[in-house]
DNA sequence: TCTGGGGTCCTAGGACCC
DNA sequence: TCTGGGGTCCTAGGACCC
């Protein structure tokens, strides 16, 4: 059996944690510079505003119906995540954070009444976080999956839900939309319905060679985890990233090359730190800057470079020397620069590197010290306390609405008064 | 005025080999 | 008129996820 504890409306629900008076009205957060609604609260569903709807375009709404709306506050969200983490990890034998607010748990050998497992784990996780979490319980990832969100479509459930029966998934399934499954999205979906299915049931019951003629592997992986054979594998370990990106949209655009150099910098540095983080290096930098795609009567440009390190880095100052150069040769002074980013690619462990014939191997291992008394120092007195000259302080987007670091800023902490 | 960010996997087709 | 057969590796683009 696999468990799936997803948080509910999970951004909304850690701003309300410290603002309790939030709980039952319409709260919205938005995505990076307030451009999305990426988390909305039921009431703020109930309302009609749609998972990623710009805000200038839902602001009517919000403001019509006293809608509370938060920048996004990346920093509170990563410590609650982290929180709800460790209380799903002791719950179980083994857990695989799927994202922010999403974990699988391995219920593999374990003869327990899981109903109440699933619902205690709930309560565990409400009393000790603060977070509403729905938990499912399946014989595999994609029916726990559907099982979670049962939870939160009935309230009965009282945030846990197990489903095994045949007969039980049978009854669930005839009701469950395909397009809710995971799995399946726009594209398929679009096929599916030109075939007259509609619900989860009806894609189940299709045969297994026409799934696999039509959808390819993930498809048939899908079809048979519905019909309860496992495919999707449990990944206990956490594996290192493959690529790592940092890229933001700016408040203004951007027409100064030394203010997009300032910034891609810092894309660099924050790509570097992940890196060094994950005891990774990489072979390949990728840097973009782009217009902004919505101005119609604007010149675009999407202006592109790709850097290769003969010995694979980690090092702020090679990974933003690098990047910064890019930006200087691709930059055109016609173009205004809205969005601008930098990829780290081609990433292998820092210890399978075998050191290069012409490589400078002293000024690698200085260099390599000056980083880790850099992240020892960042780590103590916060992000960018030492930084690259020419690295911006901060990302040019918009972010007034943000609530405090509550949980990790201690300035920001709550007082209680006596 | 105003439109997010960060990932993974699969597949088809090209390049190349003998 | 007519041009083999079998294989690997890489990559870009598509689809999907949160």
């Amino acid at each position: 059996m696999f468990a799936l504890a997803d948080c509910n409306n999970f951004f909304v629900s850690c701003e309300r944690v410290f603002r309790p008076d939030l709980n039952g009205k319409p709260v919205i957060v938005l995505s990076n510079n307030d451009g999305c609604a990426v988390a909305r609260s039921n009431e703020a569903k109930a309302l009609g505003i749609k998972m990623g709807a710009p805000f200038f375009k839902i602001k009517d709404i919000v403001r019509k119906n006293g809608v509370t709306v938060f920048s996004g506050n990346m920093a509170l969200y990563s410590d609650m995540s982290r929180r709800v983490k460790s209380v799903l990890r002791a719950s179980a034998p083994a857990m695989e954070v799927y994202s922010i607010d999403e974990a699988f748990l391995n219920l593999e050998g374990m003869d327990i009444d899981f109903d109440r497992y699933a619902k205690e784990l709930s309560a565990r996780c409400f009393r000790w976080t603060g977070i509403p979490v729905s938990v499912g319980v399946a014989p595999t990832k994609t029916l726990a999956k559907i099982a979670s969100k049962l939870c939160k479509q009935y309230p009965k459930l009282k945030g846990g839900c197990y489903m095994h029966r045949l007969q039980d998934i049978e009854k669930v399934l005839r009701k469950f939309p395909v397009d809710d499954v995971w799995g399946i999205g726009r594209k398929t979906f679009a096929k599916l319905q030109s075939m007259n299915v509609v619900t989860a049931w009806d894609y189940a019951s299709l045969s297994q060679s026409q799934v696999n003629r039509l959808f390819g592997l993930p498809g048939l992986n899908t079809w048979k985890e519905l019909n309860g054979i496992p495919t999707i594998e449990f990944e206990d370990a956490v594996r290192s990233k493959q690529s790592i990106s940092n890229t933001r949209s700016f408040s203004k655009e951007i027409t100064d090359v030394e203010a997009l150099c300032e910034q891609v910098a810092l894309f660099a540095t924050m790509t570097a730190e992940k890196l060094r983080q994950q005891g990774s290096v990489c072979y390949e930098l990728a840097v973009f800057a782009m217009t902004n795609r919505f101005k119609e009567y604007v010149r675009q440009s999407i202006s592109n470079d790709i850097v290769f390190f003969r010995t694979p880095t980690s090092s702020t100052s090679e990974i933003v020397a690098s990047a910064v150069k890019s930006v200087r040769q691709f930059f055109r002074a016609d173009c205004a620069y809205k969005r601008a980013g930098v990829t780290a690619l081609k990433i292998v462990p820092e210890s399978s590197v075998m050191p290069m014939l012409f490589d400078d191997a002293d000024a690698r291992e200085k260099d390599k010290g000056l980083m880790k008394v850099l992240d020892q120092v960042n780590a103590v007195y916060g992000r960018g306390t030492i930084r690259m000259g020419i690295c911006s302080d901060k990302v040019s987007s918009n972010s007034a609405l943000r609530s405090p670091q509550y949980s990790t800023l201690p300035s920001d902490f709550p007082v209680v008064k006596g």
